[in-house]
DNA sequence: GATGAAAGCTTGTCCTA
DNA sequence: TAGGACAAGCTTTCATC
């Protein structure tokens, strides 16, 4: 199933990465094939995983969520039991983006986004600090956006 | 320009957040409308920056990028200048896929997706402590993964 | 990988509520 | 002010080379 990427495949994916939403037409152009084996391929990454979804990316403080918070977990114990208990109560929380399980100084990391401040601090305050399994929580809060790429650095 | 957005603008967002690439059809069918009202729609929020982009988002691993890094970075001073020096040699990094500027304990935040982590040391090592500004930095390695989502929590 | 043809989609115009 | 119908022109997609 993992079929070599080649140089084309690596256009294509470039491509669809700066826009998902390009006509097929037009992708084929850009990687210099004629749109027929153009889609046969974007299907076969498709299918084979290697594109996992499309997305459309919105703008957060266009729709009145405009804070991104980091948050850096602490558990009570690393006991299995309550690791699970903390990813499935984390998923349920839509303000939680993303959510890893970490070793090293902290258990865990997430990005939450909400509106401001205040109604990060109600998430935190009613939903995350009364997850049983949380000992501690430590904030880092993007003040000035440097860079932001939804491109994976292809070789 | 900031038309107000409505439910149906709601559920046209909600759809394109998880399939960017649906058909107009498609998603005129799941909001109600009729294809032409949906996609002036679609193309009064592409217009007006509610919709930033559409990505097609890959699967790391599957492409030999299976290493993110969580970075965090103190400068030697909060001087405009060296900042100014730092951001603009950090977006040169295509393995620097988000970086923010924090007020709080450390001075910046970013994501680095590499192979793996012999080749992240060797871009901590090679090129992020040789930036002049970089006084140190500490990394957090997410192990597994327990919330990706690419939906912001629209209301 | 290219071609060509059928089916389906996008998108503009005009009409209706 | 906003949705719906319709038609022209493109795109997608598949069989065939």
């Amino acid at each position: 199933m993992p079929e070599a990427i080649d140089a084309i495949d690596r256009r294509i994916l470039r491509a669809l990465q700066r826009n998902g939403r390009m006509s097929n037409v037009e992708l084929a152009n850009e990687v210099g094939l004629s749109p027929s084996p153009c889609l046969r391929r974007v299907r076969l990454l498709e299918e084979s995983g290697v594109i996992d979804q499309y997305v459309a990316v919105l703008n957060g403080p266009r729709i009145g969520l405009g804070l991104t918070v980091f948050v850096r977990v602490w558990f009570k114990t690393q006991d299995a039991e309550i690791t699970q208990q903390f990813a499935e109560t984390v998923r349920k929380f839509p303000e939680v983006v993303e959510c890893y399980l970490t070793t090293g100084e902290c258990d865990a990391i997430m990005r939450v986004v909400t509106a401001d401040l205040h109604a990060y601090w109600r998430f935190q305050a009613d939903h995350l600090t009364r997850i049983p399994s949380v000992q501690s929580v430590k904030t880092d809060v993007p003040m000035e956006t440097i860079k932001r790429s939804y491109e994976l650095p292809l070789l």
